[in-house]
DNA sequence: TGTACATCAGTGAACGCGCGTTCACTGATGTAC
DNA sequence: TGTACATCAGTGAACGCGCGTTCACTGATGTAC
């Protein structure tokens, strides 16, 4: 009944949600264009609205995809504290900080949010609550509710550290912004681990 | 020699930097166009390229401007503890959160800063670099190098939590992130205070 | 002091361009017979 | 199994609009005489 199968609109629909993922965190929601979006999925801009109702609508959906994703990535790192290490170590480093288009949506995005429809605020709101989630539940695995402080402490430390690392054109300071970051970080971990 | 007095000419491109700091803050770096730029300083687009080379050279000089005015509200805080105290307090409040356009240029445009030229950058970094300082020396006043860290770690996390609370849809998680983080910030206080 | 002139901050229309969105059309596919 | 048809994902041109930028012009002012 159907032109092509199910599979192959969903899977259509799919990859321009995680190609425009990327461009948005290298560009910018503003700063991204339809027909731009469209062609980095292998397509031409009028099948845009076969896909999704608005860019407002792709904003919202994109936004919960990423959150959505890392929020699946983290639940997968060891439990504890060894596994929020392991996610801090790879957070503030020059790789993450070179690449945004594969990196954290936070760091790319998180004030453009603010700026964002309300549907997007919900979406995006959804997934930050499970990735604070995880790094709660590895702070204090027997009373994750008294680690909500230091879990939003961690969570906003590392994504302020990101963009300010990003945004300063000394590189010297941007290598200090992320060693800092680090140490920072860990005698938070540490801290949590020791007062029980 | 001059149509107006030379006071008059600076007058009007100090104008348009204030009032484009604002709408910037407001409606992002990419959201605010010439025309509504110029209208905000009661001119018309045509006057602005008497002004400002360039969209960009405006986005450095006002980018520039922002982070140095903060330098210097910050320099007339109170000394040690307690200008730094009084610094979370205003900056963690619904007021600050509510009103973007008169707030932290960083908490409004972090990552767009980012996306900018290396202009931009070199402005926003000269500022923030001062910004720093004076956290510095507020923390450790005998010896502000020791306090580099945690001066990081307090400017970052401030950011990121005014980002996360403006960009959350929960109103009751809004408000905790700014009551959260105030609790975190002082506790970076005063363990810099106590270490020595 | 009064008048003529030169200056230039500011006006407002226009430039080409890319934006988000719409739409008539195409043509590869799954389905029905 | 082979053919005719209906579907609809995707095309590409076009819509009005606002973007950053340019430019011929205006007219209030400071200066010179």
């Amino acid at each position: 009944m159907a032109r092509y199968s199910r599979e192959h609109k969903e899977s259509t629909r799919r990859r321009i949600i995680e190609t425009a993922g990327r461009r948005f965190k290298r560009d910018g929601i503003d700063g991204s264009g339809i027909a731009t979006l469209m062609a980095d999925a292998g397509l031409t801009n009028g099948a845009f609205y076969a896909h999704f109702e608005s860019k407002d609508d792709l904003v919202a959906t994109v936004l919960g995809d990423q959150v959505d994703r890392q929020a699946s990535e983290f639940s997968e790192l060891p439990g504890g504290r060894a596994g929020l290490e392991a996610f801090v170590g790879q957070y503030l480093s020059p790789g993450h900080r070179d690449h945004p288009e594969i990196g954290c949506p936070s760091a790319a995005l998180l004030d453009e949010v603010g700026r964002c429809t309300a549907a997007t605020k919900e979406a995006y709101t959804a997934g930050t609550k499970a990735i604070l989630d995880e790094i709660r539940a590895r702070l204090a695995p027997e009373d994750p509710e008294a680690a909500r402080g230091t879990a939003l402490a961690l969570f906003t430390m590392l994504v302020g550290s990101m963009q300010l690392a990003r945004a300063v054109s000394d590189t010297t300071l941007s290598d200090a912004v992320l060693e800092e970051g680090k140490r920072s970080a860990d005698a938070l971990i540490g801290a949590a681990a020791t007062q029980k």
